[in-house]
DNA sequence: TATTGTTATACTCTATAACTATA
DNA sequence: TATAGTTATAGAGTATAACAATA
C-alpha cells in the first residue's frame, strides 16, 4: 500500500538518484499526520468556540489546580509575554478566567479558572479526547504504545 | 525516563482521575516532535533565505522534473490560489523561477524552475537532508522504520 | 535598576472575493 | 458561463519594544 510520500519518494529517486532521501519518509510523514490532526482538532476546538491556544491556557489551569501567573503561562505555553496579555484578556471578557491581583507584589497577578471557564474546559476535554480515540483509530493498543515510545525517545533527544 | 508529556499526563491524573487521557501520550507528543522539528527544518531554510513554503515549491518543480502550473501547484502544496501567485511572484522576483506562457490556453502558464533556482534547491535539500539525519539521531536504523510505518498506517487510514 | 504585565506598532501570512483575459 | 491566474482587501496571529507601576 503506497501513500503519498511513497510517492514524493519515488519522484526524488528519480529525479536525483544521487540522494538518500530516506530521513522523508519519517519526517515527511510526521509532519503530514501533524498536519492532519491539527486540523482535526482545532474543529473539535471550533465547535466550543475556542482557539487551540485558548484551550492550552483553559487546560494548563485546569490540570495545575492553582492559580497562575501570565509569567508562568506564557513560559509554559512558548508565547511572547504580549501575546499572552492579549489571550488572557480576550478570556476575561468572555468570563472564563479571572485575574487575582497578588497580596505579596503588586505588579503580578494571578490568572484563575471561572465555574464557566471549568465547565467550557471540560466540556471541551472531553470532546477533545474522544476526537483523539477517533484520530487513533488505526493503530491498536500495542502499536499506540509502540509510537509514543519511539515519539518519547526523539523528544529526550532533542530536549 | 520522564519527558514533559509524562508530567502533564501525571498533572491530569490528579487533576481529573475519572479521565482516560492515554491518547495524549501518542498525540500531544507528536505535537511536540513536529513543533520542534518544525523549527529545526525552517532554521535549515532560513540560512538559504527560504521560507518553508517556497522550499517546497521548488522542491515540487525539482522532483517533478516538469514544469507545473500554478494550479496544480496550489493543488499539491493545499494552498489558495491567491496565496500561490503571491509565492509565486516573489520567486520570479528572486529569478529562482520563470513563467511560460502556454500555447494551447493563453490564460494559463507553467512554472519552471531556473538554473539558479535549481542550484538553490539543490543546495536547500542537501542541508534538509543533513539536517534529518540529525534530528533522528535518537533512532536507529530499525526504530526509524518502525517510526515510518506507524504513521504510514495513520495516513492510509486518514486519507 | 530590574521585573511584571499591558499596550501599541508593525509584520507575516492567509483566505476570500473581485477582476481580467480567455475558453 | 466557466476557468486560469492575479490583485486587493481584510483578518488572524505574532513578536518587539515602549510603557507604567512596583520591587
Amino acid at each position: 500500500m503506497q501513500d503519498s510520500v511513497d510517492h514524493i519518494l519515488r519522484q526524488w529517486r528519480d529525479a536525483r538518484p544521487d540522494l538518500d532521501c530516506s530521513a522523508m519518509g519519517v519526517v515527511g510523514r510526521l509532519g503530514r499526520v501533524s498536519s492532519i490532526w491539527r486540523k482535526q482538532i482545532d474543529t473539535a476546538f471550533d465547535q466550543h468556540e475556542l482557539s487551540g491556544i485558548e484551550f492550552d491556557i483553559l487546560a494548563t489551569l485546569r490540570r495545575s489546580q492553582v492559580p497562575l501567573t501570565p509569567t508562568e503561562l506564557y513560559q509554559t505555553l512558548m508565547l511572547s509575554s504580549g501575546a499572552m496579555s492579549t489571550r488572557i484578556e480576550k478570556l476575561v471578557q468572555r468570563g472564563f478566567i479571572e485575574r487575582i491581583a497578588s497580596e505579596d507584589d503588586r505588579r503580578s497577578c494571578k490568572v484563575m479558572l471561572t465555574e464557566p471557564g471549568q465547565q467550557k474546559l471540560d466540556a471541551a476535554l472531553q470532546d477533545h479526547l474522544d476526537n483523539m480515540e477517533v484520530m487513533l483509530e488505526a493503530l491498536n493498543k500495542d502499536e499506540r504504545l509502540q509510537l509514543a515510545n519511539l515519539l518519547k525517545k526523539v523528544l529526550l533527544h532533542s530536549r
